[in-house]
DNA sequence: TCTGGGGTCCTAGGACCC
DNA sequence: TCTGGGGTCCTAGGACCC
């Protein structure tokens, strides 16, 4: 170890990721609009996973319904999802930066921490991403920060293809103007609430009085949100592999289920599909959750905590169907969901718990 | 335009206990 | 008659991320 080599968090998010693995398998799609979602049938009730950058620039975006993103790029070629080439692409780019030597804390199919030590953050930023090229012929970009939150903002500055530094020295010049919704884990109902308190911009979030935010949202929110004002965070990089807390099956249903027995049927599927998850993972079920919602947009949850912890898949069902006993029948259900949670691993929590949510 | 599917974590409020 | 204060456990629901 050389003394006075700087700590830096690096963050690789792949461009375009399931665009890019689906144009690199038919290279004559190369420079056309392509979208990825559901079936790949834009009649389909589906969403937008992907969408190239030429798609992107007819405004199609993630989380479209692809309904709507077939009307606005008609000549687009619209494909269906396979999670299988995602995953394969995925482990292969990881694979990639383990071999520079840092530590690879894997964020989900297309993104990444790298932790390292370095006077020169741009030459290993630019080092992954030619390992990242060389390995898989997937383009990248990399943020790169004095920790994880401003590493994460930076890579949105640095792409298509770039690198982009974001540290406490330049951290208001570069987002104290804009709007809290550009902060990681700021999403639309928090920035509405956030304006109602006067603070529409990072600065004035930083600015504000912490009693104020722990006031609107909570202890741990209220401090969460305060720091994320002022781009604080950890710097800690953890490869320690990712142990799952739950698994869950979710249906959207083409046609709304109308009857208690189809629901029961699908409740009975769902939940068979859920266990049938946390049997790979060999750790017991200890609670279900049975998600509804009814058409045209009412979502409810209802959950139970088995009376011990349970391997059978009778059990598990048996949950999920009492709890769909509880369902309105006089309703149409156009989705279904149920989750599994399991007991923690025996030594506990192995993750750091941080608010920043939805890790793979 | 009409809203996927897979995740995680936080908060509020009720029940219950001392 | 009105009703403490602290703690834990549990469920329902919300928010956000990829």
């Amino acid at each position: 170890m050389n003394a006075g080599v700087t700590p830096w968090v690096l963050h690789v998010d792949l461009d375009q990721f399931i665009a890019a693995v689906e144009v690199l398998r038919r290279p004559e799609l190369a420079g056309l609009p392509v979208i990825v979602g559901g079936r790949g049938d834009p009649t389909e009730r589906a969403v937008v996973s992907t969408a190239s950058y030429e798609a992107r620039a007819l405004g199609v975006g993630s989380g479209m319904p692809l309904r709507l993103a077939a009307r606005k790029a008609p000549d687009a070629v619209i494909l269906p999802v396979d999670a299988a080439a995602y995953t394969a692409a995925s482990e292969q780019v990881m694979e990639a930066l383990r071999g520079l030597g840092v530590v690879v804390e894997v964020l989900g199919w297309d993104e990444a921490f790298l932790g390292v030590a370095t006077d020169d953050p741009e030459a290993v930023a630019h080092r992954a991403r030619e390992a990242v090229l060389d390995a898989t012929g997937l383009h990248a970009s990399v943020g790169i920060g004095d920790n994880k939150v401003r590493a994460k903002i930076a890579t949105g500055f640095g792409k298509p293809r770039g690198v982009f530094r974001l540290t406490r020295h330049n951290w208001f010049e570069v987002m104290g103007e804009r709007p809290t919704i550009d902060l990681w884990g700021v999403g639309s109902k928090v920035s509405k609430r956030l304006a109602g308190h006067g603070i529409a911009t990072v600065r004035e979030l930083a600015d504000a009085e912490e009693a104020v935010l722990v006031g609107e949202f909570g202890p741990r929110m209220g401090v969460w949100y305060s720091q994320l004002g002022r781009g604080l965070g950890s710097a800690v990089v953890d490869d320690t592999p990712w142990v799952a807390r739950g698994h869950s099956r979710e249906t959207t249903y083409q046609h709304n289920l109308t009857t208690p027995e189809q629901v029961r049927e699908a409740v009975a599927e769902l939940a068979s599909q859920a266990f049938d998850d946390t049997r790979k993972e060999g750790r017991p079920v200890v609670r279900v959750t049975l998600k509804v919602r009814y058409a045209p947009f009412f979502t409810q949850t209802r959950a139970r905590k088995l009376a011990e912890p349970t391997s059978e898949r009778a059990t598990v069902v048996a949950a999920a169907l009492q709890l769909a006993a509880g369902l309105d029948p006089e309703r149409e259900v156009r989705l279904l969901g149920v989750r599994a949670e399991m007991v923690m691993p025996p030594d506990g929590d192995p993750v750091e718990r941080t608010p920043i949510r939805g890790r793979l």
